[in-house]
DNA sequence: AGCCCTCAAAGTGTCAACACTTTGCAGACT
DNA sequence: AGTCTGCAAAGTGTTGACACTTTGAGGGCT
């Protein structure tokens, strides 16, 4: 409708004002200083960022784009809050993309990302050894990253960052109790395993039990940490979009 | 950071102005009406929209959100551009999603799903017969929109739509030559069964297959449709976000 | 006492004006 | 002729002011 061609041009990086202050609003609530259900007052964070209230709002819409944030008109826009069966869902979509992962990185392995997951495993031994909780999840981070990258699909790759982003909105930091890390680790060799053999069936299997188990002891430390009550009240009915 | 407790109340309709122009934005988009590479000029939004630019600029970085539009600090936003390769991995990812839910319908298939089915399945026929492409396509959809219903997963429905809808900024309106239908059809048919004996497996292998299947028959015309160079052409390198 | 109505405060929605960047054209210089 | 420089037009980025909606508190009525 409009005018002009097409850009053509790749796509770079993007120094603008606004998308400044939406990332630095992501980082806000990803690192929980402001939580799930929590209201963005525009005025506020205007005077917080040092600008208008313009720019604040396009940010805001942004997020409201990606689904961090809903919009509720005339109210203003409130964090996400994700219910159990979200999380739920969210992790079996996970457990599907990790299971396409394993398979096709049995075809595309090399010699460094061998080397690379090799690593990664000791380290997280280690990490288990001296209870190093941070240590684990980093690199457990960068090993589910690793099966990814081998699908040589940068769609699946997105996808699964973005899902594993939409879980840290429903518990910040991961409980790692140590006993739960061995076990998570111990499966991600047999994982590892599998892809070096080229066990494309008992690889896929694997990983998506894997990711399976992880929702598993999330839930079973809900169920604890939080009886029945608290537990329930999550399950707030929310749609994305 | 700021004040206020959680909404924690249901997600409900939204009716705001920079929202209904941001739906308003999405049909001219997926109409083809703004094609995409093409640039949304502000103010001749504006004047359409018969408002000022503030609510389109808002609406513009919703659509920037979800990805349908890519944002060029001063130069202005531009409709995205799927590349061959996109599609490529976007095909990828449905046929994992499409697998999974043939898989599930087999455990979750009742009654007025099969009838649907079938009926879904002949309505289907009946257009290759008749050669009515559009039935076939909206009846189409319909019956894979049935079987991501019966992941009971409604995030798994929701990437499965998105991917949709971004196929059709790569290539709006499939060209239903009568021979494809009738071959796609085939597949369903038989999905459809493998579903109602209840082989996971068999149900699993063949919709994967389907949407592979799929995609083989849009690569093959585009090949022909623009012999080399225009396919060539298409590979422009764009990522999301 | 309890309920309803009114009103003010807080906050979001919208707008028009202004500042800055980009881009293409025109004219001058080599 | 070709190229470089400077200017002007177009368009995006940002701002402050104003209008409208929601919400909660206070006072009057039953």
């Amino acid at each position: 409708m409009v005018v002009e061609a097409a850009p053509v041009t790749t796509a770079r990086a993007q120094p603008g004002l606004s998308h400044g202050i939406a990332e630095q609003l992501q980082r806000l609530i990803y690192s929980g200083e402001i939580e799930p259900g929590e209201r963005l007052n525009e005025a506020a964070l205007a005077l917080r960022m040092g600008t208008s209230r313009g720019p604040i709002r396009e940010a805001i819409r942004v997020l409201a784009g990606i689904g961090l944030v809903l919009a509720v008109p005339n109210r203003g826009v409130f964090v996400r809050e994700i219910s159990v069966r979200e999380m739920a869902e969210i992790y079996e979509l996970r457990a599907l993309l990790l299971g396409f992962a394993a398979r096709q990185a049995c075809d595309n392995l090399g010699d460094e990302q061998r080397l690379q997951g090799e690593q990664l495993l000791d380290g997280m031994d280690h990490a288990c050894a001296t209870g190093d909780g941070q240590a684990y999840y980093v690199q457990n981070l960068r090993f589910h990253a690793l099966l990814l990258e081998l699908t040589h699909n940068q769609r699946a790759q997105q996808a699964y960052e973005d899902h594993a982003k939409e879980l840290h909105l429903f518990r910040r930091r991961y409980f790692n109790s140590s006993s739960h890390m061995r076990r998570s680790n111990a499966e991600h060799r047999r994982i590892f395993e599998a892809v070096l053999a080229g066990a494309k069936d008992k690889a896929g299997k694997l990983a998506q039990a894997h990711v399976l188990q992880g929702r598993q002891r999330l839930l079973a430390t809900l169920e604890v940490s939080a009886g029945n009550g608290a537990a329930g009240a999550l399950f707030s009915t929310q749609r994305r979009r």
